[in-house]
RNA sequence: GGACCAUUAGCUCAGCUGGAUAGAGCGCUGCCCUCCGAAGGCAGAGGCCAGAGGUUCGAAUCCUCUAUGGUCCGCCA
């Protein structure tokens, strides 16, 4: 990367946006447009209909009220001034004000050149420069495998932090192990009689107990360390040894579970770590010292009342400051935190630590406390670091077009484990992104398989060997086409329409990294992947009917290596939109 | 009672933080494989963007209200 003459990342749109920003600022210099305008909202898009040009700019509707002018007149002498750009081979005013710009062949040709000599950096941005991010995601409970619900969580989680590093930020992927609840004693309780059973012993897992199998051989590896020492002894004699033993063990079949999904995590923050350190008083200290805790009584909930409601005094935190709907309590009755408290000392280590900006990736049913959270953030770092919520909606199991019945009761709950040992990681982590963040999605386990069009997976992978099985082919046929033969390829014989629409797409890339990334929003890489896809397989087509669109021409080796770098091209695009997926391209389908 | 999310073609969903005639896949209709790249391809029909107001040059997108569905609501994490 570095080293190289031409350093700059290449985002056409950026590219002309700014050409439009420098000209207009000649015009105001030469009086033609008034002095103070503020060309922030002007942009450089592709337009809906690509009858339409190349590129749309809004420059003069933008401008037109600001400076007094019609926009009509704006975009006129605009036109002109752009039209003299080599790049641009006409600008024309349409509608209310558009001006719609064609760019020059050369100008997409090279994004194929730029593509190649990238390689998969083709699109990485600096949008991100100097400003680190955490990402925290996952945190579950270490109180048994990992299900479905995280799975998404997960994959969107670590995608996010890709798609964010890609754009030129610092990620930092992190969970936080909540280790210092009561649902941890209830783990430690529910091993117990798992290494009674070990004993020999009969045992009854009662309400309040976690029955699940897989805590069997947790039981046995505790008699093997421990032997019968722990037998017929009070809680007081074990809880504590046996918390910490039987956490560290769900920690590490956790941690198996994201690897078999390819997730790795660069920071695992225990929430016991909180405890005792004084690191929660220093957190509450902070929101004390800006007058946002005291003590209170709180209106019970309208509507649904709990049975045993009753008026009672708690420390509270004045959230309601920074925009929750009521005041939440940071201490119970009985003197310990709430659940509350240390996150509050989490995100405030978080903010100490000198991120730039947070992201927090919860379960749907964590939706009522996004409020509380993003305020407990505002308060603390005075407003200066943001908080972004993401919540990974439900996942739906399907088999065969049936839905799939999900019961923890019924023991037939869902692990990731289950799902990526029946569909592999790939096609796990591709369907979890093929939609929103916050759409509850369909995750069915025959269609996932499917070798269709219909299947986004199946028809990404397969342009991308298709390419692979050109390079293949152009080998066999004694055609040149290595790395140095492409990259001096003459692009300009991508002259066909259809191969200058495969070029725009590309050159869309970098672009639409950045929307993604600002957004917060790895799906639409997911999305721009199966429409790249779509723009290759219809160009592959093509050569059914029209064989001057085929990638190997036997006689013509200039025109295949042009045509073959365009293939290659996609190719490491596809490639860079699924390694920030976490999917691994196919060099060949079976 | 309240908060948050969703509502776009018959179905499943995109829609690039406000742009032009709202897109894709499936399904439907009609064409296209003796051969050359059909695990398919081409073309077509299909929409009051849940509804009503508002903001402005311009709204599926922003604001308000309403309807429907989902998630959640003080000592559970």
């Amino acid at each position: 990367m570095g080293g190289k003459p031409r350093k700059r990342p290449m985002n056409l749109f950026a590219e002309i946006r700014s050409l439009i920003v420098t000209t207009l600022e000649g015009m105001v210099r030469e009086g033609a447009l008034p002095d103070g305008l503020n060309f922030d909202p002007i942009t450089a898009e592709p337009p809906r209909d690509a009858a339409h040009g190349d590129m749309a700019t809004n420059a003069a509707m933008v401008l037109a009220k600001p400076a007094g002018m019609k926009p009509r007149d704006i975009a006129e002498a605009l036109a002109d001034k752009l039209a003299q750009d080599a790049r641009i081979t006409s600008a024309e005013v349409a509608g209310p004000g558009f001006l719609n710009l064609r760019l020059a062949p050369g100008v997409w040709q090279q994004v194929a050149g730029a593509v190649l000599a990238e390689g998969t950096d083709f699109g990485r941005s600096s949008l991100g420069k100097g400003l680190k991010v955490n990402v925290e995601y996952v945190s579950a409970n270490p109180t048994g495998p990992l299900h479905v619900g995280h799975t998404r969580g997960a994959v969107f989680g670590d995608a996010l932090a890709s798609l964010l590093d890609f754009a030129g930020y610092d990620a930092t992927r992190e969970y936080y192990i909540n280790d210092g609840g009561a649902q941890v004693d209830v783990l430690a309780r529910s091993v117990y009689l798992r290494y009674l059973e070990a004993h020999g012993q009969d045992v009854a897992f009662e309400d309040g107990t976690y029955p699940g199998d897989y805590l069997i051989p947790v039981g046995q590896k505790l008699k093997d360390k421990v032997g019968d020492a722990f037998v017929d002894k009070g809680e007081q004699f074990w809880l504590e040894e046996i918390r910490e033993f039987a956490t560290e063990e769900m920690m590490n079949l956790i941690r198996s579970d994201l690897e078999a999904l390819g997730v790795e995590m660069d920071v695992f923050y225990s929430e016991k770590s909180l405890y005792g350190t004084g690191r929660i008083e220093a957190a509450l200290d902070d929101l004390k010292g800006k007058g946002l805790i005291y003590e209170g009584v709180l209106e019970p909930p309208k509507g649904k009342k709990p049975e045993d409601w009753e008026p009672r005094e708690q420390t509270l935190f004045r959230s309601t400051a920074h925009g929750d709907d009521v005041d939440r309590p940071v201490m119970k009755s009985d003197g310990g935190w709430t659940y509350f408290a240390p996150d509050i000392a989490y995100h405030y280590d978080k903010v100490q630590r000198g991120f730039d900006a947070l992201i927090d990736v919860f379960g749907a049913d964590h939706g009522g406390y996004v409020k509380r959270m993003k305020a407990a953030v505002s308060a603390l770092s005075d407003g200066k670091v943001p908080l972004d919520i993401k919540l990974a909606q439900l996942v739906k199991l399907y088999k065969n077009g049936e839905p799939f019945k999900m019961s923890k009761r019924a023991g037939t709950f869902v692990t990731l484990r289950d799902v990526v040992d029946q569909v592999g990681p790939d096609v796990t982590r591709f369907v979890m992104l093929t939609r929103k963040n916050d759409a509850m999605l369909d995750f069915d386990f025959d269609k996932v398989m499917e070798q269709s069009r219909e299947n986004p997976v199946f028809y990404v992978q397969y342009a991308h060997a298709r390419v692979a099985s050109v390079l293949r082919k152009a080998a066999d046929a004694g055609i040149p086409a290595d790395e140095a033969t492409l990259k001096a390829a003459d692009l300009s014989l991508l002259d066909h329409e259809a191969e200058l629409g495969l070029l725009k797409k590309l050159a869309e890339w970098p672009r639409l990294v950045e929307t993604a990334a600002r957004t917060n929003e790895p799906h639409r890489v997911a999305f721009y992947l199966y429409e790249l896809a779509g723009d290759f397989h219809g160009l592959w087509n093509r050569g059914n009917e029209e064989p001057q669109l085929r990638f190997l021409q036997e006689d013509d080796p200039a025109t295949s290596a042009a045509k073959i770098a365009l293939a290659r091209a996609t190719a490491i695009v596809i490639a860079a939109g699924l390694g920030i997926l976490g999917v691994t391209p196919a060099q060949e389908m079976r």
